[in-house]
DNA sequence: CTGAAAGCGCTAACAG
DNA sequence: CTGTTAGCGCTTTCAG
C-alpha cells in the first residue's frame, strides 16, 4: 500500500492534522513545521489519495465529457478547450462515448451507474424532449449544442440559425438566386431544423423564394455529399447557382462531384460548408465556411457546469449562444 | 447526501453486508432476499459510490489516456478504440492533454499528482531516454508510438521502419527513381527517424541511392509540407518522380503546392503520405498512404496496461508491433 | 446464507 | 498553532 498521511505524520513527528494542513496550505501552521513535514513528503514519496478525499468531500473533482464519437471532428475540436478550462477550475475530465446511442445518453441524465463525476457536458444527438423526466435533479448537466430537452437544463448553442441566415446573405450579396441547401433532411436533429429555418429566413429577407427541387436530402458526410451532387446533376434538375451544405463534409463531398463533372466552384457555383474544419483551409478551392466559437462554446460549458456543481449564482442565463464567423474563402467569391 | 448502502439494508430489512452481495452478485444470497434488496434499491435509486468502492479495492477502475493533443488526427482515432477497449475490460478513461511538454509527460511517468488513476496510455514525444528513471516502478504505464524509454517499459508500436520500406518498394515497383523524402528531421523524434531508416534501406534494397538533395526538411503539417515544396519548385533544385511524405498532413500540403505549380499528380510525380486521415481518401487525387491498425494499438495498450494493474501474467512480450497497410490510391500509380 | 464490525485515507469539528 | 477523533460509503473478515 503506498504512504498515507498517517506515515508522513509520524515520520515528521506531527499529528496527521498538521500534514493535512501542509497538503492542503491550511490556516496557520508555523513555517519550520511545514518544513519538517514537507521534507517528510519528499522523504517518504507521499501522493495524497483521490479516493479518500473525494470519499471525504463528498465530490470527485471528476466531469464527464460525453461525446458521440472522437472521430467526428467538432468533437475532438471541443475536447481540447474543455480539458484545458475544466483543469483551470480543478476539474479532470473524462471521457463516455454514447455513439449516439439514446440509451446511453439517457444514463447520463441519471448521473452514469456510479456516482464517480461531479457533473457532464454531453453533446446529446438521439435524445428526445420527453426524455428530459429522467433526468436526475442533483446531477448537473450542461448540454452543447441544440436545446433538445424541456425543463431547465441548462445548454450551450451553436449559433445555427444565425449563421445559415449570414450564409444566404452572403452568397445573395455576391448576386446569386439560385441557391440549394444540401443535407436537407426534414425532422432529424434540431441542428438541421435551425440551420433550415436561418436559410429560409435569409431567403425571404432576401427577397428570394425557396425551389423545392433545390432542397437535396443528403446525410451529413462526404460522400452523401458527392452522390446527392451527383445525382442532382445527372438528372438535370435545376442547376443552382449556389450551395450552401449543411456541414463541411458535405460541402467537401459536393465540391469533388462538381469537379469530376466539370462545374467551375464559384465561377458557376458558389459553395459554403459550415463548420470549418481544417481541410476547408486546405481544399482547392478553400472553401467558404461558418466558423464557429468552439473555445467559447468549451469555456461556456465548463463554466456553466462548475456555477452547478459549485452552486453558485449563475454569471449567465441557462442557454448561451456562442459567435461565429463567416470565413469566406475561395469558394465564393 | 445520496443514498447509501444502509439505506438501502434498513429499507430491506436486512443487513449491509446483504446489499453488498447483492451489488456485486456475489456469493448465496437467497433469491426472495436478492429481489427485496433489489426492489429496495430501485425504490430509494441507489447509485453505489464510487469513490468509497475505490478507497476500499485501492484501486479507482480510472486509466489516463495522456495524449499531446485531440486535432492531432491520430489521437482522436485513437480515443474511441481505447474507451471502448478500457470500458469493455470495466475502465473509464480520462483524458490528460501534455501539449507536448517534457514536464507534464514526466508528471505522468511518477502517477500524477495524486493517485487518481491505475494506470497509464501515453503517446510521449517529448520524453527523454533518461526519463525513465524517474518513473515510479509500481505505477503501470504503456507507451503508444516511440519507444522512448530504457529500461522495461512496455510499448506499442507503429511500423514506421517496416511501411516506410514498403512504400519505398511500392515506387519503386512502379518504376520510380528519384525518391523524394518530405519532413526529413534530423535526429527529432524516433518516429521520423524510423521512417527514414525504412526510406534508406527501401532505397537500397531496390538499388537505388539517396540524394541530399531530395531528404527534404520540413515540420509534420500541412503549411510546411506546402511550402517546402513551392520552395523546392522554385528553387529548380533536382525534380523528383515520387514523394513519400513522413505523414499525410505534408501530403496533402505538398499536393495542393504540386497542383498550384501545375505538376501532375501521378503522371509526373506519384505521392505517399503516412497515417490514412480520412482526408486522404477524399483529396483529388486519393492519396496513396500507409494505414496503420489503429484498433489493434489501442487494443493491445489497454490489454498490455490492464496486465500491468492486475499483476496478470503478460500473454505477449512487452514491444508489441501493430500491423499495417499499404492503401494505394489515385496518387501513386 | 446473513449480521457485526473493522478500517481503507482523508477532512474538519472540537479541544486544547 | 497543533493534537484527537468521528465518519464519508464500501468491502470483507469473522462469527454465527
Amino acid at each position: 500500500m503506498a504512504v498515507s498521511m498517517h506515515d508522513v505524520a509520524r515520520a515528521a513527528g506531527v499529528s496527521q492534522r498538521t500534514v493535512s494542513n501542509v497538503v492542503n496550505d491550511y490556516a496557520y501552521v508555523r513555517p519550520e513545521t511545514r518544513q519538517r513535514v514537507l521534507d517528510a513528503m519528499a522523504e517518504l514519496g507521499y501522493v495524497p489519495n483521490a479516493a479518500a478525499r473525494s470519499l471525504r468531500a463528498g465530490r470527485t473533482g471528476l466531469i464527464a465529457l460525453v461525446v458521440p464519437d472522437f472521430r467526428a471532428r467538432i468533437f475532438a475540436d471541443l475536447a481540447g478547450p474543455v480539458v484545458r478550462e475544466a483543469e483551470a477550475l480543478g476539474y479532470t475530465v473524462l471521457i463516455e462515448l454514447t455513439e449516439s446511442e439514446r440509451e446511453r445518453e439517457i444514463e447520463v441524465l441519471t448521473g452514469g451507474r456510479n456516482q464517480l463525476t461531479d457533473g457532464a457536458i454531453m453533446m446529446a444527438l438521439s435524445l428526445r424532449p420527453e426524455d428530459g423526466e429522467r433526468r436526475r435533479a442533483d446531477y448537473p448537466i450542461v448540454l452543447v449544442g441544440d436545446e433538445v430537452l424541456t425543463g431547465d437544463v441548462r445548454h450551450v448553442a451553436i449559433p445555427n440559425r444565425e449563421a445559415a441566415k449570414a450564409v444566404v446573405r452572403h452568397l445573395a450579396g455576391l448576386g446569386r438566386r439560385r441557391l440549394m441547401l444540401l443535407g436537407y433532411a426534414p425532422a432529424e436533429h434540431q441542428t438541421g431544423r435551425m440551420r433550415l429555418r436561418g436559410f429560409l429566413e435569409g431567403l425571404a429577407e432576401a427577397g428570394l423564394t425557396a425551389q423545392e427541387e433545390l432542397l437535396v436530402e443528403a446525410g451529413w458526410t462526404r460522400a452523401e455529399g458527392q452522390r446527392a451532387i451527383e445525382e442532382h446533376l445527372d438528372a438535370r434538375r435545376s442547376m443552382p447557382d449556389a450551395i450552401f451544405a449543411m456541414n463541411d463534409s458535405l460541402a467537401l463531398g459536393a465540391l469533388r462531384a462538381l469537379q469530376a463533372r466539370g462545374v467551375r466552384v464559384p465561377e458557376e457555383v458558389a459553395l459554403v460548408g459550415f463548420d470549418d474544419v481544417e481541410e476547408a483551409r486546405y481544399s482547392t478551392p478553400s472553401l467558404t465556411t461558418v466558423s464557429p466559437d468552439v473555445e467559447a462554446l468549451a469555456r461556456n460549458a465548463v463554466a456553466m457546469l462548475h456555477e452547478q456543481i459549485s452552486g453558485r449564482p449563475a454569471g449567465r442565463g441557462p442557454h448561451v449562444v456562442v459567435d461565429f464567423e463567416l470565413k469566406v474563402r475561395e469558394s465564393s467569391r
